[in-house]
DNA sequence: TCATAATATAGGACGTGTCATATACATGAC
DNA sequence: GTCATGTATATGACACGTCCTATATTATGA
């Protein structure tokens, strides 16, 4: 339910359409909140009906008409109320954690090959997020607000802080297999 | 398509039921990895069709009948292929975060209380993972393979590893908002 | 001129996960 | 004696997200 949430802070600072949603999300918060278009389309239609966000249609001549959503005095309670309750708590999933805890099976280049392709994605990734300031430079100095800011940073920082301990941590493991302090399998076959 | 995965990978260790296989995740895997039993049926049955694996009914006359689900050769094979391949790279989402994006919103203290209930929970999380070593010795006992077991203690490395770190940085959060450092808000309202 | 990118919205189909509920039998606790 | 708990499987309904496709219009550049 949270992009719903996410759709209504947005919509705090003031009328967007679902184009500018799609891309606000991208620009600020895909790294922990990624948003399919056509689930923001639907998130806005469903949102108006339970009358959180109301719209007003823009007629253009220019370009095709946009629908411009703004919050209702609903919209920004259940907002507030959102943000100051405890958190969800839903628990990540991580596939490539499954792919290490069947990994035993593999040969020992294969594992190293696992870890050393999982550190190039971290490595890759953790670029991706120190780029992100630049990118959104324009959308900061638009909102203006120094509180704000400050929030949206920590959300910057906590992803480069968890990316760099991750890939702390597959250095470590791709360290530890050099050494060759990978277990060799046992013979026997295991039936239960 | 990783649960998929994840009940082949168990299935690898000898024939389960699914009501086996349930519990199974709920000892090792659930941190990274949580199976709904639900999920679980349908999932082996889609396998079965898929003929992925193959199931044996096993008659009891204590208890209501079993269904014992065994890896076919080509469940090992699709099971092997998938070990070596890139990862899937699904980025993770945090409800979490979405809070603290749109935490500027919110009074000083409420701010804090978001990080200081979500260093509890980072607690408690770290916890329950060096919990999991007790808890899952039989099973360990069981299948006795070093090399499993180094991949095994591997995830759990990385969710602790990866939990402390997150925990570090919510500390440092909140000394940070208990030295005063969070912005006061413009009064200004901002509407584009 | 012709293609393509950008602006703007919408809907179908599907995969995956979640919740609730149902059934059936056994054992041990109170 | 019954009530909860553990073993064991199954299904319906639904929420949420993803992918793909369709539709218009305008601006840009090759």
């Amino acid at each position: 339910m949270s992009l719903d949430h996410a759709i209504l802070g947005f919509l705090q600072y003031g009328p967007r359409s679902g184009y500018d949603l799609k891309a606000l999300f991208d620009l600020s918060v895909q790294h922990f909140w990624p948003a399919d278009q056509s689930q923001i389309y639907r998130t806005l239609a469903r949102l108006t009906e339970q009358g959180y966000v109301a719209m007003d249609r823009v007629e253009q001549e220019e370009r095709p008409d946009r629908k411009d959503y703004r919050l209702t005095d609903a919209g920004r309670e259940a907002l507030h109320e959102w943000l100051a309750a405890p958190p969800p708590a839903k628990p990540g999933r991580s596939a490539a954690l499954v792919q290490v805890f069947f990994a035993g099976q593999l040969g020992d280049e294969e594992i190293l090959a696992i870890f050393r392709r999982a550190a190039d994605t971290c490595r890759a990734g953790l670029a991706g997020l120190q780029a992100i300031p630049d990118r959104c430079t324009p959308y900061v100095a638009q909102v203006d607000d120094p509180r704000e800011t400050f929030c949206w940073m920590l959300t910057l920082e906590c992803g480069i802080h968890m990316t760099q301990a991750h890939l702390a941590w597959l250095e470590s493991v791709i360290a530890r297999l050099e050494r060759g302090e990978l277990p060799i399998a046992k013979e026997a076959t295991c039936t239960r």
